[in-house]
DNA sequence: ATGGCTTTTAAACAGTGTTTAAAACAACAA
DNA sequence: TTGTTGTTTTAAACACTGTTTAAAAGCCAT
């Protein structure tokens, strides 16, 4: 057993725990080298730099998780079911892998350039295919006439925000980790709702 | 005129043009005493650390925007009129000050301990009496029953994430920056009738 | 085995935040 | 004034970071 991997893996799959363990900044080189068994410098024999190194376990864990969730708004599914399943999938999705949102967050926060990563986020972004259900659905009276942008933004607000904000909101109301979980698997019913309801015609 | 200034204040204004201009991690210590022109040490004389003089200048900038927050959730106003006025300052105050957005991403991206900044953050959160508000208008039927911090939540998402996803939104919709203020205008009007309309019985 | 590639290594480099210990300054007492 | 005490400033060093270098080791076909 072991011995399987080649060094380029082995500082990959180190430097993936340890990012997610403690964070990009705050994890060195010398400590992914160390985890990795490998020398120093070979993490910018393969990788160019740590930055490098990170874009690419970055668009790589992006890529998994934005798989199904492009599958669903590309889908024929009716667009009120589609809403419900694309938000239950995304919510269960960062509820699961935490550290997504907080790998997200870096990005987006030092927001200058840095377009390799954009374009993996953006693949977490509204599909043509889901723009067009919304204006037909407009067009032919089903639904209020609604700015895809704004009915996206909104939608990926209510979702991810609150992973966000999570320690504001467990601080605030006294919550447990488990409390929490509780909460944010009753957004999973509410957040749809809200938005299907912005969609009712008046 | 000039020299009025002690050097504590010196760093404090030099870091904090630094800070917003490019970011923490991207401004030295060494740069700020040269703009503050001072002694590298006195960075550390005055104020413990890099990351204490961070916590000095963030908790000022919260406080000065979160008094005008605070006054409108525990004020008399009706609770719609209510929410639109806080919708609509706090969009405008994102709006102005962009940088803000950035600076309360960076804190809870790295969110483990951190407690300091976290009380300020907190002071953005909802007040007693804007809880209660809710919770009266609920009894007595005005308003559907909901689940105040569900409401909270979802309001400073609505407000906030978008600012945090500029990048994303201008990048997808090909935005120039005024096209971008031109959304977020939008959204002082959109966000706070969908909030009202979650509120609505039925 | 010899040459030409890729991979690995130890050492150095330039940058960071922080600490040290001595110097300069200030204010007050003798 | 001089001397003493406490505060403020300074230059230098420290330990750490990501990155580069140039030599060594390994590999594989000729």
């Amino acid at each position: 057993m072991a011995k399987l991997k080649n060094t380029e893996q082995k500082i990959f799959d180190a430097a993936t725990d340890l990012f997610l363990e403690k964070g990009v900044d705050r994890t060195s080189v010398r400590e992914i080298a160390t985890r990795a068994g490998i020398n120093l410098a070979l993490m910018n024999y393969y990788f160019r730099s740590k930055e490098n190194l990170f874009d690419a376990i970055f668009t790589q864990l992006v890529k998994q998780n934005s798989e199904e969730l492009i599958r669903v708004l590309d889908s024929d599914l009716e667009l009120h079911e589609k809403i419900r399943q694309y938000v239950h999938i995304y919510i269960d999705m960062l509820s699961e892998n935490p550290l997504l949102v907080s790998f997200v967050m870096s990005i987006l926060h030092r927001s200058r350039e840095r377009i390799t990563e954009m374009k993996a986020i953006s693949s977490l972004y509204a599909t043509d295919q889901f723009t067009r259900q919304l204006i037909d659905e407009g067009k032919k009276g089903n639904i209020r006439r609604t700015n895809p942008t704004h009915f996206f933004v909104d939608m990926l607000s209510l979702i991810a925000f609150p992973f966000a904000i999570k320690m504001l909101v467990m601080d605030k109301n006294n919550f447990t980790e488990k409390e929490f979980q509780e909460f944010i698997k009753e957004r999973k019913e509410r957040v749809p709702e809200m938005l299907i309801d912005s969609l009712r015609l008046r």
